[in-house]
RNA sequence: GCCAAGGUGGCAGAAUGGUUAAUGCGACGGACUGCAGAUCCGUUUCCUGGGGGUUCGAUUCCCUCCCUUGGCUCCA
């Protein structure tokens, strides 16, 4: 069985219960980048939101096939290759690569696919005739334009009327196409470009078919979800319908439109062409991946995300520490005498509490992904377990297994507070740190407070964080974003 | 100019036709601590952009104005 989800769709403007077209299956496209530099922490974003909503779906039962494109041939990569002497398609290469690492350390590994739209070349090429055939498109001296008059429903997703586009004043008439609104689904080859062979002639796709052309082959003419960036909606994803519909003759080519919302840099879009960027790999390397997940998660997926530098994730590894710190404690707690070590039972009230806590949790994602309310929830929880952990060394393994139920529906469906096996510090370096930590108690006990802050400095420049706790001494990793 | 989404506390950012409008960050005070950290308690808290309307009652519905962001063929 499959849970029952609802979902904001920016076709129909509201939020609208999920049905598949074949339940349990579901075909989810989305917009990938056009990997001709270094991805930026905006990308990111809608990663993560698309990385959360396969997680969830795959949790509630689904077979989710997650397709993400890879725009590894366009204008810009053109430009930017002949800038650097470098091949396009090898550059696109070389900077997908780099994307592929950082969803890597993100844990962002909810994609299926990731095709390259030159490895569609015979597919989009057919599109491409198929819409001629059909009298959706037109060649002219090796270009191919889809006349965009044809298809009357051109607009409806992003409210445009087509009148409304011929202002002309931003528009370059091209002699060649029909109408301005005219867009290219073939482009002749320019000497020194890459070019395929064609009906048309050498040259290459246009931006928006590559798309359509591999939905088609791999998601069929019609599939349930297409997300993508909020600034795709016009005309690329307009753009997306007119091809698919034209050339299928079906409608609606998706029937849940997902959108996500922009991170923006001091208020405006987070954008090469804007130069405002901050990268991927820098944040990563900064702050990890965990504070920059939480990040993106506490905020509503389609609302613009304001970025300050140097204050945004600070203010977003603040407040993960805060989230993660009871279930640090809880780990902690289990590692001394493990999952089977025997102990008090939680009370009823606590357990019912505990186990049910991730059905709520379902419930809130369930109503249009809202992370940052489950977020919420997690808090208190978190604020529940503060308030007991003086009463957590006396529990068996087992109830504070249970405890921690919360947070492993976080792990599985947020991507955070992940199991960190690697971070684990071997048995003997622990016993190191215990030594020093007992000389400490020992200066404290005598009074050499100056000697007890000697040792605790030089720890913490060995990045290890020392709290007491009554009589005791506990350590851990300096957080800098992980946990 | 046109299309779309928004305007809520110092900041980020929820929710609802009707009790004290979440949650987090920050700040301040207190408890605990040799100090610090973590935690707990308290304070900081706004009649929800301006105006008009519907209603017994609106932040939530309608109209209008202002402002912000995205899009108007580079764009996650």
């Amino acid at each position: 069985m499959v849970r029952a989800f609802r979902v904001y769709d920016t076709l129909s403007r509201e939020v609208r219960a999920f049905v598949p077209r074949e339940s349990p299956r579901v075909g989810l496209f989305v917009c990938g980048l056009t990997p001709y530099a270094e991805a930026h922490i905006g990308h990111g974003r809608t990663a993560i939101t698309f990385d959360v909503v396969a997680r969830a779906l795959r949790r509630w039962g689904y077979h989710v096939f997650y397709v993400q494109n890879v725009t590894n041939l366009d204008d810009r990569l053109i430009a930017r290759g002949q800038a650097e002497g470098r091949d396009p398609l090898e550059l696109a290469e070389f900077h997908f690569q780099g994307w592929l690492r950082g969803m890597d350390q993100l844990d962002a590994r909810a994609v299926n696919l990731y095709p390259f739209a030159t490895d569609y070349m015979p597919e989009i090429i057919a599109q491409v005739s198929t819409l001629i055939d059909r009298g959706f498109a037109y060649a002219v001296e090796g270009d191919v334009y889809y006349e965009v008059a044809k298809f009357p429903d051109y607009g409806q997703l992003s409210g445009q009327r087509l009148e409304a586009l011929r202002p002309g004043a931003r528009v370059e008439m091209d002699p060649k196409k029909r109408a301005p609104e005219d867009f290219a689904l073939w482009k002749a080859a320019k000497p020194g470009e890459p070019a395929w062979a064609s009906p048309w002639g050498p040259g290459r796709p246009g931006w928006h078919i590559e798309d359509t052309a591999i939905t088609g082959r791999l998601l069929g003419d019609q599939y349930d979800i297409h997300g993508g960036g909020e600034d795709l909606k016009f005309p690329h994803h307009e753009a997306e319908i007119a091809q698919a519909e034209g050339a299928s003759g079906k409608k609606p080519l998706v029937n849940y439109w997902m959108h996500g919302g922009m991170l923006q840099m001091h208020g405006e879009k987070m954008a090469k062409s804007v130069g405002n960027v901050s990268g991927l790999e820098g944040a990563l390397r900064r702050y990890g991946p965990e504070v920059l997940r939480f990040y993106y998660l506490n905020a509503n997926y389609r609302s613009p995300l304001n970025y300050e530098e140097g204050k945004s994730l600070e203010e977003a590894r603040e407040g993960y520490a805060t989230l993660a710190q009871p279930y640090r404690r809880l780990r902690e707690e289990l590692l001394r005498g493990g999952l089977t070590r025997p102990g008090r039972e939680l009370p009823p009230e606590i357990a019912k509490t505990a186990t049910e806590l991730p059905l709520r949790l379902d419930e809130i994602l369930a109503e249009d992904f809202q992370t940052r309310e489950a977020i919420a929830a997690l808090y208190g929880w978190g604020r529940m377990l503060n308030e007991w952990s003086a009463k957590l060394e006396g529990l068996s393994g087992a109830a504070l297994v249970t405890l921690g139920t919360p947070y492993r529906w976080a792990a599985e469906v947020l991507g955070l507070f992940p199991e960190r096996t690697s971070a684990k510090a071997p048995v003997e370096f622990s016993a190191l740190v215990q030594v020093a930590i007992e000389a400490r108690g020992r200066a404290r006990n005598r009074g050499d407070f100056g000697e007890a802050d000697r040792i605790r400095q030089s720890l913490l420049q060995a990045g290890i964080v020392l709290e007491d706790q009554g009589t005791e001494t506990r350590w851990q990793w300096k957080r800098d974003g992980v946990a």
